[in-house]
Order: structure tokens, then C-alpha cells, then sequence
DNA sequence: CGCGTTATTAATACACGATATCATCAAATC
DNA sequence: GATTTGATGATATCGTGTATTAATAACGCG
């Protein structure tokens, strides 16, 4: 494999001291274009799209490390089974659920890097990523909750 | 069974029109008594330690009630399969999870409260609770690693 | 109170996402 | 290119969570 473009995010599997195989960078690519909350069973079913040899164990192999990187995170829509892989571009990753409707909005501006800061002081941690989730409910929803009252 | 001392969650979930029935308020009792981050199993034994008549489904059940009125939320420690529930007290969490030893540090203060009103009035929501999670090394696991590099 | 309505439950069989295992393979390093 | 060692892939299996439905109990009302 030509070293020539290689993605930062795999660059950062690289300087954690793990081999960028196929299975991990196909993984991460699928991720990467995926545009947010994907299921694992969305990532299996584009993984084998673009590589059919690729198996499942280590789809979700790479899954677990890319979370343990801080590159991608498991968090729940629904409060059933299966959850949603989110990337967390530049560290961190916000939304809104709609607690009613399973609608989720993303938000981009957080404010965190100040109480990041002041919480690797306080705790002596070295923090590598965010995630922050709101629940509630939704323009939708709650004017129909309004509207229950008439 | 008695009004007396109803607990406010118990009376969130009324007030939200629900009936209170046994396996829901054994189930909130468990949680609320479980001192935050326990696993589905977990809640499961508890409960029916307190009540083996409590069906398997009644549990699961109760947890996505709880989930869904923002009194609980499921997270994950490990990216592996089981989530666990913690409680949202005045509706909101907050931790670190240590992405090396999946230790999790709570902490109290967030500062959350203007960017919510902010999100409420931009996005047309009306929020009910956040979780906020920060990735990283905890103080021995970065201790750890640096002494790596000798 | 006791009654009727209706949401909720319990039991169980089942679905399906995730994992353990281990022989094979290939990425990195020299 | 050979060596080392981490990573892979096929599959059998596990275990969390769900569907189903008749039976039950919470709650409002008289
Ligand atoms: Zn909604
Ligand atoms: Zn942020
Ligand atoms: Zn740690
Ligand atoms: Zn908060």
C-alpha cells in the first residue's frame, strides 16, 4: 500500500502502533463517506459492497478500535439494540434526539475546549474527544404535544 | 398502592400519563439505588431480587419508559455489546471514560445550561436532559503510556 | 369502595447483533 | 526476501433484546 495520501485518521492508527490493513481502512473509509450514524449492519453491508472478502469479525474488530481512538463513537438513537457509529470529526460530535420520534439534529458549536482543559487539570487526564447528546423533543413534536392539550 | 411518598421520577412518569405500575417503579427504584452505570443484566438480577415475579420484558420495558422521558440514558463504557443505563439527575450527566481501561470519572459541573437555551430557541426543541461524554486517558493510564516511551 | 376501561404485564420462543476460536495470512521491519 | 507478530476470516455459538397474546392490575368514576 503507497503511503502517498494517507488519511490523517488512518495516520493516527499508524502512530498508535496498528497495522493499516485492508479491513481497517476499507472500515474507516465507509465511515468517513457514511455522513453520520451509520448501524453496524449499514458499515457490514458497505464494507462487503467494496471488499466481499472482508469478514465480519473484523468489521467489528476495527469498529471497537476506532472507538478506543476516539476517531468513532457507539451511541444510541432508539433505546433498542443496535447502535449508531458517529465519526468524531476534529475530536467531537453533538446532537440533538428527539426522544419522541428518533429525529436527530446535529449541532456543530459546543464551547467544550474551556471545561476540557480545566477537566485535564482537575483530573490529570489527557482527553482526545467529546461527545454531547441533548434529548428532547423536536419542533414537530412538541407543537403536536401542544396541539394534544386543545 | 399508597400516594404517600411518591418519588418526583415516579411522578414524572405519571405526570406524563403513565401508570405506575410494579415493575415500573421497582425498575426506577434499582436504578436510582444503583449508584449510576449499570448494565441491562445488572438491572435485571436487581429487580428480581427484589420482585421475581417481574417479567424479563416488563424490565426491558420500563428501561425505554425511562429512556425516553429523559430519566435515564443508555452509554456505552467499552464499545462492546451491553450498554449501561445511568440515571440523569435534574437531567443531565457527565462523565470521562478512559479509553484504555474503561474506568469512568463522573463529574458534576458542565456549564451546559445557556448553550441549551441557546439550541432551544435556534432548533425549535424543547430539551429535556444531555449526556456528555470526554474521551481519553485517565491520570494512570497517561502515566502509563509515557513511561512507554523511556 | 367496587366496577369498567384500558394500559400494562408475564411467559416463552425467537431474532439477530456481536463474539470466541484458531488456523491462515500479510504488514512492518530489517 | 525472510522473519516476526499482529490481524484476518469462517463459522459455531452466545446473549441481549423483542414479538406475541392471554391474563392482569392501575386508575378514574360513580
Ligand atoms: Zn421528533
Ligand atoms: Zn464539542
Ligand atoms: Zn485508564
Ligand atoms: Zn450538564
Amino acid at each position: 500500500m503507497s503511503n502517498t495520501s494517507l488519511s490523517p485518521r488512518a495516520q493516527r492508527l499508524r502512530d498508535a502502533g496498528h497495522k493499516l490493513t485492508n479491513a481497517r481502512l476499507t472500515v474507516l473509509g465507509v465511515v468517513e463517506r457514511g455522513g453520520g450514524h451509520l448501524t453496524s449492519t449499514e458499515i457490514l453491508n458497505r464494507v462487503n459492497a467494496v471488499d466481499a472478502r472482508i469478514g465480519r469479525a473484523s468489521v467489528f474488530r476495527a469498529l471497537d478500535l476506532l472507538t478506543r481512538l476516539s476517531i468513532i463513537r457507539p451511541t444510541y438513537i432508539d433505546s433498542s439494540i443496535t447502535p449508531t457509529y458517529v465519526l468524531l470529526p476534529d475530536g467531537h460530535h453533538h446532537h440533538v434526539i428527539c426522544t419522541h420520534c428518533n429525529r436527530v439534529i446535529e449541532f456543530e458549536d459546543c464551547g467544550l475546549s474551556k471545561l476540557a482543559a480545566d477537566l485535564e487539570r482537575r483530573l490529570h487526564v489527557q482527553l482526545s474527544g467529546h461527545l454531547l447528546e441533548f434529548y428532547g423533543l423536536c419542533d414537530r413534536c412538541s407543537a403536536q404535544e401542544r396541539s394534544a392539550f386543545n
